[in-house]
RNA sequence: GCGCCGCUAGCUCAACUGGCAGAGCAACUGACUCUUAAUCAGUAGGUUCCAGGUUCGAUUCCUGGGCGGCGCACCA
């Protein structure tokens, strides 16, 4: 802790202190609030308008609660602006008003601490809407300094600027709940995700969809390729994983006769952390029995077009600048063609060798061990995806990459499989999911061929899956949408991060002060 | 894991080719009864991320380390 930091507690602790031996509890109990900030102006604004204001000009008496965000003490006299979940309000207190001793103890109070006002509603010579004290209550008060920003509202234009600020992005994901007290926009922001994610809840309800629970530790992990995170059950005396995809367990509720499911809940993948990954993930799946992936790609695009409209009042929206416009329908392009477009050749006709040397020379990368799969999807990745800003369904996968998935209709070398695309970001992958548990087997086998050669990311063969798949699985589409990325997208937020109130962070080592 | 950039007061940032470490806000003292980035006068506040090295002298240059941001890789 240094010095100066220690010195701002300090004088802070002096203060709760002085509280104290003035028969002030610091830490309220509770308090009745009449209004919020927002409530007590729209009241305002409404009875000015009624004329149902005093001679003095005043509005009914409130009860507002709030924390302290700017003080401007004028000696006998003194303003401030205190904020709940409504906003701001002004308040005005004064000597003559409170009395001697109720306002010398307005010099115990700091930026940060909570208060109850109690006092009549009226308009400033500055036409500002502002309660005039008649007593004040200290809820809590507030020892650590909070890096409120200074900022001027332009009262012509609304424009607000911050003058200085709370800028570190280390310490605002570290410290989300004080870059929430200061962040307006990050409030929002929770609030859009609040929004959005109700709204998903609300489609897919309205559709007879039923919402689930599946496991998050799992004896097996499977449904997706990537590296789990692994723990230890004590009592079972068992390896036990979070898991990567609810997508097997999802489909097992499909064998058990539920006709439509989904669920909304965490993943966890073992893999390094960008703009649009972070360890822990929110992920919606979603299963339909008697359906394809031409069902699931028009269930998609009503799903994301409806969604976003319902939470941000449009279909089109700005990311990072770029324009995107959700309204269905979604361009499709297939998977082979849009790759053999950027190649100049039909990647169908080129063998490991030539995609291998395709991918030196696209990227510079070398991929020696990798098979035919890993590098369709490498070239792939880094041709196409970045282009793919409008909404785009990519469809037709190869049949390695997508060991769920069941065999394109007429072409075996491919799969009834889509991912859709927005901003350059996959949101959401999805299949006609393989129910000839045959057909499956065989497809684990070769994941294990996979595994067996280093692949570390390959599918594990799930004998309980393939049981349940004997006992007989409709024709199912199924979906996954991975809800931080919608989310980021709409908000015009830089990275994942943004909308994960509490992104994973390397521990802090020690204790700050 | 690799590359680039960064780390200076509680917050936001300065400090020229190496030459006494500064400002605004916040804090503290005082003045001020309609202010709003309140204003005015004053005070205090620093392990310049850490450890070495070069140098008469390092916030500045070099090496190593830590932490972070961005990009790459990874993420079927």
């Amino acid at each position: 802790m240094t010095q100066e930091l220690s010195h701002l507690l300090r004088t802070r602790r002096e203060k709760l202190e002085a509280l104290r031996e003035r028969g002030i509890e610091p830490y309220a109990y509770r308090f009745d609030r009449t209004a919020r900030s927002d409530e007590v102006v729209s009241a305002y604004s409404e009875a000015e308008r009624k004329g149902d204001l005093n001679e003095s000009g005043e509005g009914s008496e409130v009860r507002v609660v709030g924390r302290i965000m700017s003080w401007r003490s004028h000696g006998k006299s003194a303003f401030a602006h205190i904020e709940d979940e409504g906003g701001r309000i002004q308040l005005y207190f004064r000597l003559d008003v409170l009395g001697q001793e109720a306002f010398d103890d307005l010099n115990l109070l700091d930026l940060g601490d909570w208060i109850g006002v109690e006092g009549r509603v009226f308009r400033t010579r500055t036409e500002e809407i502002t309660v005039r004290a008649g007593s004040w209550t200290l809820l809590s008060k507030s020892l650590r300094p909070l890096p409120i920003p200074k900022e001027e509202v332009d009262p012509d234009t609304g424009e607000r600027t911050v003058y200085s600020g709370f800028a570190d992005p280390r310490t605002r994901y570290r410290q989300r709940y004080a870059d929430l007290a200061v962040h307006p926009e990050v409030r929002k922001i929770v609030r859009t995700r609040t929004r959005l994610v109700s709204a998903l809840r609300r489609f897919l309800d309205a559709r007879g969809f039923l919402e689930v629970e599946t496991p998050v530790l799992q004896p097996i992990y499977g449904g997706a390729a990537a590296r789990p995170f692994t723990t230890y059950h004590n009592a079972l005396d068992t390896t036990l994983y979070l898991r990567i995809a609810d997508e097997l367990y999802l489909k097992r509720l499909i064998v058990g006769g539920f006709e439509r499911v989904y669920e909304i809940g965490k993943d966890f993948r073992n893999e390094g952390i960008d703009r649009s990954h972070n360890p822990e993930f929110t992920m919606l799946e979603f299963y339909q029995a008697f359906a394809d992936y031409h069902d699931m790609m028009e269930l998609v695009e009503e799903l994301v077009g409806s969604v976003v409209e319902e939470t941000t009042g449009s279909r089109r929206f700005v990311h990072q600048e770029r324009d995107i416009d959700v309204s269905p329908p979604f361009r499709k392009v297939a998977f082979l063609e849009a790759l053999g477009k950027k190649l100049g050749t039909s990647p169908a006709e080129m063998d490991v060798e030539g995609l291998r040397q395709a991918l030196r020379e696209r990227t510079g990368e070398d991929l020696d061990d990798a098979g035919r799969g890993r590098l369709l999807d490498k070239l792939f990745g880094a041709l196409v995806e970045p282009e793919l800003i409008q909404p785009t369904f990519v469809v037709d996968y190869p049949v390695e990459l997508s060991p769920l998935a069941k065999h394109k209709r007429g072409d075996s070398s491919l799969t009834e499989r889509f991912e859709l695309f927005i901003g350059g970001w996959e949101l959401a992958n999805a299949f006609s999911e393989l129910n000839d548990p045959l057909d499956q087997r065989a497809r684990f086998e070769a994941q294990a061929q996979l595994r067996d050669a280093g692949d570390e990311e390959a599918h594990p063969i799930d004998e309980d899956y393939l049981r349940a798949m004997e006992y007989g699985m409709p024709p199912t589409g199924g979906v996954g949408i991975g809800v931080d990325r919608l989310v980021t997208l709409v908000t015009d937020s830089p990275s994942i991060r943004d909308v994960i109130l509490f992104p994973t962070l390397r521990p802090e080592e020690g204790r700050e002060g």
